[in-house]
DNA sequence: TGCAAACATTATTATATTTGAATATAAAAG
DNA sequence: CTTTTATATTCAAATATAATAATGTTTGCA
C-alpha cells in the first residue's frame, strides 16, 4: 500500500486551483483537452502542463479517440478529497479539555494574544 | 462558509511532510514546541516556522502555560484530511464505461501507450 | 535584577513551481 | 504528401517555498 509520504506528495500535486478544477470536472466524467480549454481560462499549453503533471503522478490517465485525448480519473483517493473540499465545515474544533498534558508541562495558562 | 479556493489554499499549506506530521500529532492531543522538537528531526527555528505558517492560516492555535506554548488543532477539516491520508486505497478507479461523450468526440479508441 | 529556558522572527541562500512563448508531434482530412 | 487539428514538450523568466544561521522576545526563577 502507498506510504503516507507518497500521499502527502500527491496532496502537494493536486493543491492548485486549476488542477482541483480539472479534477472536479473529471469526477463528472471523461473530458478531452479542448473541453478543459473552454472553462479553464488558461492557454492550451498550460492545460497540457497541468494534465502532464497529474498524469506523471498517476492521478489521471487517458484514452485516445482519434486525435482527442480523453482524460479520466485514476487515483481512487481523489473523489474523497474533492468531497471534503466541498463539505461545509462551520466553527472551530472544540478547545482542548482543561489541563491536558504535554511532555513538558500542563496548563491552563492564559489564552493567547 | 469558506470558499473552495480558500480550501485549496489550505491544502497547499498542509501539503508538506513535516506539517502533516505536526498535524497528526496534534490530533492525538496538545503539544508544546519542544515536544515537536523531539520527534521531528529539524531545528527549533524550523519547527517554529512551520507552526507559524499553520497558525497564520488558522489551522492551529495555542494556549500559554508559563513559557510553554501549547498548540492545538483549530480547523475542523484537518481530522477528515488526515483520515483520508491514512485510509488504504487499493487499485484504481474503474475505467469509464464504454463510449462516454466529451464535447468534442466519443471513444473507444485505443488504450494509451 | 539578571540569567537561562522556550520560543519567535528575520535575513539569506538554495531550490522548486508556475507561466508564457515558441516549437514539436501525431493523426486525420483533403 | 501536405495541411490542419489537437495536443505535448521545451526553455526561460518570474515567483514562491524551505532550510539555515543569526538574533530577538518573553517568562520564570535564583
Amino acid at each position: 500500500m502507498r506510504s503516507l509520504g507518497k500521499k502527502v506528495e500527491l496532496l502537494r500535486i493536486i493543491a492548485h486551483p486549476i488542477r482541483i478544477n480539472i479534477l472536479e470536472e473529471l469526477i463528472t466524467g471523461v473530458k478531452c483537452v479542448s473541453d478543459f480549454e473552454e472553462f479553464l481560462d488558461i492557454s492550451q499549453p498550460n492545460v497540457s502542463q497541468h494534465l502532464a503533471l497529474l498524469r506523471r503522478y498517476g492521478v489521471i490517465d487517458y484514452y485516445m479517440d482519434g486525435r482527442l485525448r480523453c482524460y479520466f480519473l485514476r487515483d481512487p483517493i481523489i473523489p474523497d478529497i474533492i468531497k471534503i473540499l466541498k463539505k461545509d465545515y462551520m466553527g472551530e474544533l472544540p478547545a482542548p479539555a482543561c489541563c491536558p498534558v504535554t511532555k513538558k508541562g500542563k496548563y491552563p495558562g492564559e489564552r493567547r494574544r
